[in-house]
DNA sequence: CGGTGTGAATCTATTCACAGCA
DNA sequence: TGCTGTGAATAGATTCACACCG
């Protein structure tokens, strides 16, 4: 009962993620094709984004529009400030990934082995990973996204969690058990989904 | 009502890769301890595993049985064997990542630049990306993996689909959409998922 | 007792079917 | 005609409740 998944939610916040490329890609949106892209029904999407009350936009729908709607939908209004702990080849490619993003301000990033961060030439201020704690707070950062080596990822949450968070977006592949009254927990298993996938083969 | 997804099956497959964790954190398990890991009730677990009919296990449960009963429940005895392609950051993570293993052989990568692969140390053969479609069909390839940037992601897919392959675990952070007769696709975007555990604060 | 297994009840999501609009 | 929006119908998943076992 926990991890609540609202299969509209999901798809609309896919959906959002969506749009820049259906805006680059696709002349005009409609259900049936968002349905293609997103492997579901033009039922859902319809019934989605009809549920998303916007004052009454006529006939097909707009791109930018949608976005906005979506957003709003969702309060998805405000900027929440991130952090991203662990800078291996994972961690690296997220950096990159999430300073683009509107939605997330990547405001610093962890590490454990200090020389990996001497090297390093990124856009985000880097701390090491002891510092979490404190650095936390003070910047006021409410998400934590792990990226680090399975064996490290429980320590990792620990020091969030005690800095505060109050999400946290786990890619290292450990699974982090919820706990009343800690923060939120997403873990992200990628060999589970590959798992998924092979499933559909047989 | 395409990329159907059966949420027992999708946690029996997280659970299955839960299981060695569970082995070595965890004296013995019950359907409330792997709930907490997997973020459901432990109504679910329980249906989810009693459904998976196994010569009556009596009592509690006992992982490595567990993980037989579930595989054989799900049909992942045989393993299939994988190619990866982009050998970026996110690339060479997965590289790591999936030469662990079990259910899946990776038996080829590729990237479209050569000077990139020549400087890796990699265990797993390297191909120019050009020869996908050559390369899959001969090595028997049934599963590709995308990890390239999102602008070279349509074009790897295309090749993959010449090559034959059977299924796609896109994590490009490209929408690839859903042709009939075409392979068992399954988009990753991790910006989705982190918008998601935004949902949760508000 | 603390746990599993499982029908029955509930609750949720998807699909159907069709009216209404461009 | 081709698409959206939406109640009604269906299908599906989760939760409840309790019998049963070690």
């Amino acid at each position: 009962m926990p991890g609540k998944t609202d299969p509209a939610q999901t798809r609309l916040t896919e959906l959002l993620t969506l749009l820049p490329q259906l805006e680059e890609e696709e002349e005009n949106l409609n259900s049936r094709l968002i349905g293609r892209y997103l492997g579901t029904s033009a039922d859902s999407i319809r019934k989605d984004i009809s549920r998303l009350d916007r004052g009454d936009r006529n006939g097909s729908y707009r791109a930018d529009k949608l976005a906005d709607d979506i957003r709003a939908s969702l309060g998805l209004d405000r900027e929440v400030r991130a952090c991203l702990a662990g800078l291996g080849p994972l961690g690296l490619h997220l950096m990159e990934y999430f300073s683009e993003s509107d939605d997330v301000a990547l405001t610093a990033a962890f590490d454990g082995k200090l020389n990996r961060m001497e090297r390093l030439d990124v856009p985000v201020k880097l701390y090491p990973a002891w510092e979490m704690e404190e650095i936390i707070p003070r910047l006021q950062i409410g998400l934590g996204i792990i990226a680090t080596e399975p064996e490290e990822a429980r320590k990792t949450y620990r020091r969030m969690v005690r800095g505060g968070i109050k999400a946290v977006l786990n890619l290292s592949g450990y699974y982090i058990p919820r706990e009343k009254k800690g923060p939120a927990v997403k873990n992200v298993n990628i060999g589970a989904m590959l798992l998924e996938l092979l499933c559909r083969l047989s």
